[in-house]
DNA sequence: ATTTATGCAAAGTTTTTGCAGGTTG
DNA sequence: CAACCTGCAAAAACTTTGCATAAAT
């Protein structure tokens, strides 16, 4: 179990954000810079299950010309996920996606592999499997994920009969 | 200039195929070529739960001297994937991995995010779950994975001093 | 004979890194 | 101020692709 010591430091958010993040990052020695407050308040701005791939999150910096340039986007991506404020997600298109990690409404994915249409779906036994089976091992969970490969209604019938190749979207 | 002996690999035989693998290529069209086959026993040689990266394959390939092609490697993976024999498995470290898929014996992976070290464990229940979500939104699923990411026993010690270690091997 | 697969090398994507100069605590 | 972070561009890591040839059905 990760250590819950909720110190009530009265972290003066800078943009009103929670302050378990400041402690997230603070409490491995990492600092609180703009590109990172920038970053999580475009995450907290999303609808809940929107995930974002890094080009898709550079493409949105550029539009409110914030000043973060893709080599940051992506360190600080990775190191969120580290921290497990944010999840990294792999839907096999050959590049990775990430959402903000939601204590409430956790969700899993189902995956389209001729469309990649993802679609979502809650099932908090799969969470606290996902703690239980870690806790088993001694590992600190840092995020639990459960995806279901396969072909959608559409895709399914669109194959139907055919023996076609794949098709690369 | 190459003038590239037949390619005459040990064609399988003594590896027992097993047909419903000739069958699953057969289906949609697809050939069977001393690559495939190839590349099909190396997996079915590999102790259960054995995840080999493209690289890694293709490293045994040529320590065998199989002329097979490092793109061939590639897309051979990919279309086993895609017919469902193999898996593919991402464990978030920039390359995928795969392994033969076996209806018996399913497992799943719980994943260091520091040291990258990979624990399998065995859960039918996931399996059936996988099922079971997969048939309410009337897909065909191919593959249900359920990964754990977290801190290893060592890694968690290491780094409770401070080292932020997050390097890649 | 026709269609599919392979090899090669070049190109494409996605992600990481070295450094000098800014920032944070 | 010392440690940490960032931007930039170059480079790395990984995967795909065009095309001529080879092989499977």
């Amino acid at each position: 179990m990760p250590g819950k010591s909720k110190q009530k430091d009265k972290i003066a958010g800078k943009t009103g954000a929670q302050p378990s993040v400041y402690d997230s990052l603070r409490k491995k020695g990492h600092r609180i810079t703009a590109q990172r407050e920038t970053i999580l308040a475009i995450f907290r701005e999303q609808e809940h299950g929107t995930h974002l791939s890094a080009e898709e999150l550079y493409g949105i910096l550029l539009q409110r010309s914030s000043n973060v340039s893709l080599a940051t986007t992506y360190r600080t991506l990775k190191l969120l996920s580290q921290l497990g404020l944010l999840r990294e997600l792999d839907f096999a298109e050959g590049h990775k996606h990430y959402e903000l990690k939601q204590d409430k409404l956790p969700h899993q994915h189902i995956i389209c592999l001729a469309c990649n249409q993802t679609l979502e779906f809650e099932d908090h036994f799969l969470e606290e499997a996902g703690q239980k089976i870690g806790a088993r091992y001694n590992f600190e969970v840092i995020d639990a994920q459960f995806k279901i490969f396969g072909m959608c209604p559409n895709c399914r019938s669109a194959q139907k009969g055919k023996r076609t190749g794949m098709t690369r979207p």
